[in-house]
DNA sequence: TAGATTGTTAATCGATTAACAATC
DNA sequence: TAGATTGTTAATCGATTAACAATC
């Protein structure tokens, strides 16, 4: 007996596991959503969604079943509701203050990169060891002293750290964002970096990237379409 | 009868069809394999790459197999070996000339960033629309007006093009890349773009990055890892 | 030889697709 | 109502893991 309210929608807390694809797809449906927003559209569908980004709508329809019931049987998506529901899900419906560790080339190219502001990202403070950098502002970005990066990091109530050094550096780089309490970090040097089991990473090898497309490019027609 | 020469190596082309994941995880073999050589290693074993990389032995041992018989029973993987390998499967034992398009933030900082040289990518020209900039040189790098494209990539022998434009200009720039006679497209901007099906294309979105950070940081304890 | 390690097969696991009742 | 579209289930497909004979 008793499946009268049937089980809860539950938005954003998955009581099973997320497949791992699953998030990365979200995203590009939160792109997509606030391209079709910006173009005036109201709500959307499945099918529209998964041509948009080429998917099955089936497959946009159970990626999102995941996280709760967003939809409306015969009507669709409204663009919104749906564009609020994954920014909760992905946790960018809050702020997010951002550490760059490093203002080489990259460094200072993210630092005045606007594209991830939109997003709930804010770079806090920037980082180097270098004393010829160390005390400049950068695109509006203060840039400290590694050593300050226990207060400043506090401070500013910073969870996340972007790596943008050199490849050698970049582990003791980690251990100490680690060590200064950072929960998740973004490494853009070309080396494997090992973190605790509780702190989250993501990696972008620009090289890898290129290798990713030369592959693809190289063995056209055999394979796929990479991407 | 006869399987007396069983079938053959057939290096770097796959009879069947290539796993997705493989190829990205290809390119961290090769990452790793250059490290150790550096570190004067002479050879390694799957269960040693696995481990650096947090992968099993089993699946290092596959990924490879899709491609030959690179290892020695008993012995190992030759670092050399592999690694020369590994880059003719990618597609890196050759040069590829790039084209940048866009003269930004984002692409002067890649215009500097030396990381993709050593893997045989090289920045051949870039291109802008925007006459401030056409004309000088960043990094050693000559900028051309984008109307020059079709020209100086072909001068170039460009068959790759990085797209580090504008969102709203990203798509008809593509277009313009593909007339042009670009075979591989990375795009930068965060917008998705439609090519046609030959073209080959790898999308890099820095806002989608730190988002599947995000996602991993909040949603932490119930899921994995992110990466 | 004994110990180590590969390449490959079979078994397991996970993710995608197709189909459809429920709903607007 | 008829047409459209969701959320969900079952079937298919693909990828990972475990195990082991072959090899050095």
């Amino acid at each position: 007996m008793s499946d009268r309210k049937s089980r809860p929608p539950a938005a954003s807390s998955p009581d099973a596991a997320v497949p791992k694809a699953v998030v990365s797809r979200l995203s590009l449906y939160l792109r997509e959503l606030q391209h079709l927003v910006r173009d005036g559209h109201q709500r959307t569908s499945s099918s529209q969604l998964g041509t948009l980004l080429g998917f099955s709508d089936a497959q946009v329809r159970k990626d999102l079943a995941y996280f709760g019931h967003f939809g409306h049987p015969g009507i669709g998506y409204r663009c919104d509701d749906l564009i609020k529901a994954i920014r909760k899900i992905l946790g960018t419906d809050r702020d997010w203050p951002v550490a760059m560790i490093g203002t080489g080339n990259l460094g200072r190219a993210l630092l005045g990169y606007k594209g991830f502001t939109h997003q709930g990202f804010r770079i806090a403070a920037a980082f180097d060891v270098d004393p010829q950098r160390v005390g400049a502002t950068i695109e509006g970005v203060r840039v400290f002293h590694l050593d300050q990066l226990d207060t400043v990091g506090h401070d500013h109530k910073i969870k996340l750290g972007l790596i943008a050094v050199p490849a050698p550096a970049a582990q003791s780089v980690a251990d100490r964002l680690v060590a200064a309490g950072i929960e998740g970090i973004v490494n853009f040097a070309p080396v494997t970096i090992t973190l605790p089991d509780h702190i989250r990473q993501v990696g972008v090898d620009l090289a890898i990237e290129l290798e990713q497309l030369s592959f693809a490019v190289v063995s056209r027609g055999a394979g796929d379409g990479a991407d």
